[in-house]
DNA sequence: TCTGGCACTCACCGCCGGAGAGTGCCAGAG
DNA sequence: CTCTGGCACTCTCCGGCGGTGAGTGCCAGA
């Protein structure tokens, strides 16, 4: 009988864990994340692949519970994985599906004709992203709406309302149009607006939003003497529409939160109406996933780690996309902690790269 | 002790029903919409007012299951109203709260004050409708989006699409801005659309959309030869802007669909996870209000009368309301059969007639 | 260091029996 | 003919009981 090598002490982990009980961990979180039942010694001899009896497993099974891997339910129930035992699960453990299994291509091929679908349209786009996200993952999807213009600048238009407001409207990459009102520094009759957008139409038209506004923020510290008063009201005027106000908050498309419905660890009611209702909310959900925004890749936030008492019982998986080679969004998927994350995380990561790859111009 | 007649077999039934009977089955009503309980006989005949033994009782009360006025969830558990039953109870045993009782001028003046805070802007004012029925109702509230234009014309602006698309911008009431993809039936110039334009909004400006649509079908029936080339196809294209896309569905503003979760009768996860399921897809509800819009004044759908399965335990509480004498959409509350009917139909009256007030142009 | 053995602890299930609520029916009073 | 009190019956709910099965912790021996 080939016995692995014990107590190999290899430097991955925060504490010292041998292999065997790595290995232990990572098969009880598998059978748990299958099943969904506590996991008891005698079903992990059996499994572990490592030739062990039952009682020893016993053994190791107390280590990992002091360590805070594992607990049990109650005094004769199996164990099953903490947080901090996903953790080091999706860490260290996890077996990666290949980026190119058959299931991803699958996914990838679906996605692009869906993607196809509603080629231009950034906000059917993420509709259509956050729908199949939870379709595929039988779980809840999740894309956030960018704060920050991106694609081109089509045309610009003023309308004057009433007190020293002007009505903004600004059409970019062929069909979405944006609106906005703006308090400005005084009253503008409609000619002069009129004037205002045909200089900004004539400067900017097909220019990268983002390099408009990065333009007019320089413009607008430039000397006023290199240009006339109508230019330096125009930009003045074309910079109020990019400054953002409080009132139009970041947003987020929800898609399939029903499923989460069906999950045992959610079917208590009230812990479903409180998630339920930070979906609504919003506030929360926002915050949590603009740390995302920051990192590179899949980011998660398993249970308890994210902070929100809501989400306790919930993973977050997400991955930022991007436009133009910055980061402006983030995508994912929420569902239980007991999630399939080996299947999970390509699926988010792929769905990023996919989504970056709609949203930039030239594709 | 006063006896009340039995047996009046007054006409207004479509199912004889004597007087005490009707008695009974508003108390039991009553009493179920309060406690959420079964009523039995002994509880019945000591709150009815009626002074009648419990067997006295119990004998009407067969008459009534017989009738499917109520039932008992099992032999010994009391009577329940059915749908039917409350449908009675609804229709002509009903005390109607005044519509100037304290409470409901306490809800006038805070719809009103809410009201004012958004003022202009259709898409708040639906919003906080709904979010306001829902608080004061502690079930969900809902605000059809009305799919017919209205407001005053302020500026139209189109833009040259590839193809033969054009992108039409319409600015209604100084803030809002509706946008719309047409196709027609050739390339237009930047030129000739800024040329429609300009004629469209000289001679519309100010007017009632409503109007003005009617105006554009009947200048598009007229014969060709009283206008001119270019007016003529200004007014082609602006038809186009008018004629609902099979994509622009109706749509709703549904608030807190969470409070519903806390209803007894509504536990049941999977119930729960349909009805959601069914407020995301949208269709059905909106096919049930649909219904609602025809109708003048509070319209009322009990447990299975609406059609929808999903529906089976909710009862659906919905008035229409109009601007400009013109019945535009509805909204309502939905939440468990088992409602204080007689507190949620003013509400929703009155939430119907302010929303009309806010939203007609000079109120 | 690993293992088999053993006592122990729980959750789960079905069963029972009593309490309580309410019903249906019947016979008698008004 | 209607109403009422009485009575037997039904059904739910609840707590207690004991058996079963799964799993544990610990200990002594290989």
């Amino acid at each position: 009988m080939a016995r692995i090598r014990q107590d190999a002490n290899s430097p991955q982990g925060e504490v010292q864990l041998s292999e065997r009980a790595q290995q232990l961990l990572k098969t009880l979180v598998e059978l748990y994340i299958r099943d969904g039942e506590p996991v008891g010694s005698r079903t992990l001899s059996r499994d572990s692949g490592l030739d062990l009896s039952p009682a020893t497993v016993r053994n190791i099974m107390a280590d990992l519970e002091e360590m805070g891997m594992v607990r049990s339910p109650h005094t004769s129930a199996g164990r099953v994985p903490t947080a901090r035992g996903y953790r080091l699960f999706v860490d260290a453990l996890l077996t990666a599906k290949p980026m190119d299994s058959p299931e991803v291509q699958r996914l990838q091929r679906e996605m692009l004709s869906k993607l196809n679908d509603v080629q231009g349209d950034a906000q059917a786009l993420m509709t259509t992203t956050s729908n199949l996200l939870s379709g595929v993952t039988h779980m809840a999807g999740l894309v956030t709406i960018p704060k920050r213009e991106f694609g081109a600048w089509r045309h610009v238009e003023f309308l004057p309302l009433s007190d020293q407001r002007v009505l903004a409207i600004l059409v970019v990459n062929e069909r979405e149009v944006q609106n906005r009102i703006l308090d400005v520094d005084r009253a503008y009759t409609q000619a002069e607006l009129q004037q205002f957008a045909n200089y900004l139409n004539s400067h900017f038209a097909g220019k990268d939003v983002g390099q408009v506004r990065q333009q007019l923020l320089r413009e607008l510290s430039r000397t006023r003497e290199t240009m006339n008063d109508m230019m330096s009201s125009a930009i003045q005027v074309a910079e109020r529409m990019f400054t953002v106000s409080e009132s139009d908050t970041a947003d987020y498309v929800l898609a399939g939160e029903t499923n989460l419905m069906e999950f045992a660890e959610l079917s208590n009611v009230d812990k479903l109406r409180q998630l339920f209702e930070a979906f609504g909310r919003k506030r929360d959900i926002l915050h949590l996933l603009d740390q995302c925004v920051a990192a590179e890749g899949v980011q998660i936030f398993i249970g308890e780690e994210s902070g929100y008492e809501v989400l306790d019982e919930c993973s977050v998986v997400t991955a930022p996309y991007r436009v133009n080679d910055e980061l402006v969004g983030v995508l994912g998927v929420i569902g239980p902690t007991r999630m399939a994350y080996e299947r999970v995380i390509p699926i988010v990561d792929i769905t990023a790269k996919l989504l970056s790859a709609a949203l930039n111009p030239r594709k």
